[in-house]
DNA sequence: CTGAAAGCGCTTACAG
DNA sequence: CTGAAAGCGCTTACAG
């Protein structure tokens, strides 16, 4: 039987340079105070052990995890990836490892916010397309935790989000402008209890679906609005119903791509032509977008999360007792929402 | 000024239950040798104090990281992230996190290898879609690490991987029942460099189209292979250098979906109809596969993630002094491969 | 500038 | 069954 091999120490590297570990410790951080002959032997003593100290006890003593957390409905929302992707660029370059957790359901996402609160647990967390609600958000004051939120804001945490309302305005603008009249909304569900995972994107993109309605002299009608969860499948049904109702729309403005793709699905049951017998918009411009030809909202999904990464980045190194005595509470950020007009809206053939 | 508010520690537990901190270590370790009185005031204690340990704490003392990192380029391969899926399923129920490390490049990946070695980084890891050579494996297997391969096979380590000769056989047969006698194959680059990230399914899948020829008669023209970076855009070009040459394939069978898509992209540019006058088949049938109606061949991706982490779980519950003697090496698994037809493939319109 | 020592919060032989 | 103590591998006041 091979004994174990005991990863080198830091008392291995004191003991051949023939100093105290106290030195070796400094050297490893950076300390300045250390004087050449030491410093140099430590070095050489570092270089021929290839050590590397042990993160598991710099952790325990320093009183920090050197992790991060990303936190979001990574495999239901396609744009969650996304914006992975930007923090995962910006975090791979600090000192910080990144843990993924997934969240699908509110259990799980209870669970993971009351877990990562624990003080040994993460240095900080971005929270990814969910909304905490007061409690939560309340907690991760009280916690000291830094949080940053991407996709979802609340009055009491940093942020980063896109103009929702915007968004919604200019969708459904571009919709009226190509002389539709009769524009269905389809949306997350408002107020079923899993709404609470989603973001108050859906609220803020009907009010800018409604502000260009309105703008433009059209009436509200009920009849053209949908809700249902973030699915393609559900989403095609809920397109059907509106596409086979009396009285159908020449033009569907879904609340993301996903939404999107289904009610394209249900174009092609019903055989409809698009854009010619309907037009249809999505958010999002997640990946496959561009692919389908998707006219849809651009809300730069990757540089929102390497802007999450960022503003994180930034309240690790602020401390809240900061020298001056007012911790600097980094505002929250807007991200730029464009209209990219693809291959699937055009004029209403027949006019309403 | 606050005071930083201390976590409470499982001292505060002894002190409150009236035992010794080993004591409370017992009862939290699920040691049955604590008695009655004692075990219940403990954990009256652990629950008025809402304590719980400080993972850093029993890390440094236990050896063990209690986390576990996956290894993949998740960014520039749509399937990593859908295999990442099966793992966070796994690994999620486990007492396991699970940190992911992103390689884009080669020295990312290499940077990424040695790092994870050492001893106090992690308990274990997967590696999905990244071919260690033959360094890299000796010294994950002089590391004592634990590690799985997914999408990727070698000798020396237990891996999760698809049988790719098969499935290169399965795509081009289907083409060849349909009547096609001219099939272009489309690859990632084999020799570039870059393709030691890749895994060697390329190589299998092309032997698989070899075969699936040879056995139907038909001649291997050289004219009608091409390799390229797994990219769409990429991809897009190959294909129209295959579409636009003088005796054009009416079949081309790529290597990934993405390689898949910008084949499509080309046949649109050109005005072709698919699967008129060109048929085509991907290779992962990767979720925008169904969307997209391309036929491809499945490789039950979020299942070989799934098997990766549950390997691993296996690989770290058996030691490797284990009493017996012998480490029991858990054999390498192989993933079923599936030919799933949609709408990309069909008969030739003009016979060759 | 540098060392001896205490401490971070656990776990676990070792005694009793 | 339970406690006192040593130990995991670092960091950092505190002296000198």
């Amino acid at each position: 039987m091979q004994p174990i091999t005991r990863s080198t120490t830091i008392r291995d590297v004191a003991r051949l340079a023939g100093v105290s570990v106290a030195t070796v410790s400094r050297v490893l951080n950076g300390n300045h105070g250390v004087r050449g002959p030491a410093r140099q032997a430590v070095e050489r003593a570092i270089k021929t052990l290839n050590f590397e100290p042990n993160q598991t006890a710099r952790r325990l003593s320093l009183g920090k995890t050197f992790t991060l957390a990303a936190i979001a409905p990574f495999f239901y929302r396609a744009s969650s990836v996304e914006r992975l992707r930007g923090l995962e660029s910006v975090f791979s370059t600090s000192a910080y490892d990144l843990v993924v957790y997934n969240v699908e359901t509110i259990e799980t996402r209870d669970r993971y916010f009351s877990e990562l609160l624990r003080p040994d647990r993460v240095d900080g967390v971005v929270v990814i397309s969910l909304s905490p609600d007061d409690a939560h958000a309340e907690a991760f004051e009280r916690s000291g935790l830094p949080v940053v939120l991407v996709d979802a804001v609340h009055p009491r945490l940093p942020s980063v989000h896109e103009d929702s309302a915007l968004g919604g305005y200019l969708a459904t603008r571009h919709l009226i402008e190509l002389g539709h009249r009769r524009i269905a909304f389809i949306c997350d569900e408002l107020n079923a209890p899993l709404s609470i995972i989603g973001s108050n994107a859906n609220i803020n993109r009907l009010a800018g679906y409604r502000r260009a309605l309105s703008e433009a002299g059209l009436p509200l009608d009920p009849a053209l609005f949908r809700e249902g969860p973030h699915s393609k499948r559900l989403a095609r049904g809920l397109a059907r119903e509106l596409l086979t109702s009396p009285n159908p729309p020449t033009a569907i403005f879904a609340v993301s791509d996903t939404h999107a793709m289904g009610v394209l699905d249900a174009a092609r049951d019903l055989n409809l032509r698009v854009p010619g017998d309907l037009s249809v918009v999505g958010y999002d411009d997640v990946e496959v977008a561009e692919y389908i030809g998707l006219t849809t909202i651009n809300q730069s999904l990757e540089k929102s999360g390497r802007r999450g990464a960022e503003l994180l980045l930034g309240l690790l190194d602020t401390p809240v007792d900061a020298p001056t005595g007012e911790s600097v509470q980094p505002g929250s950020e807007s991200i730029e929402v464009t209209l990219v007009v693809r291959g699937t809206t055009g004029a209403p053939l027949q006019r309403g």
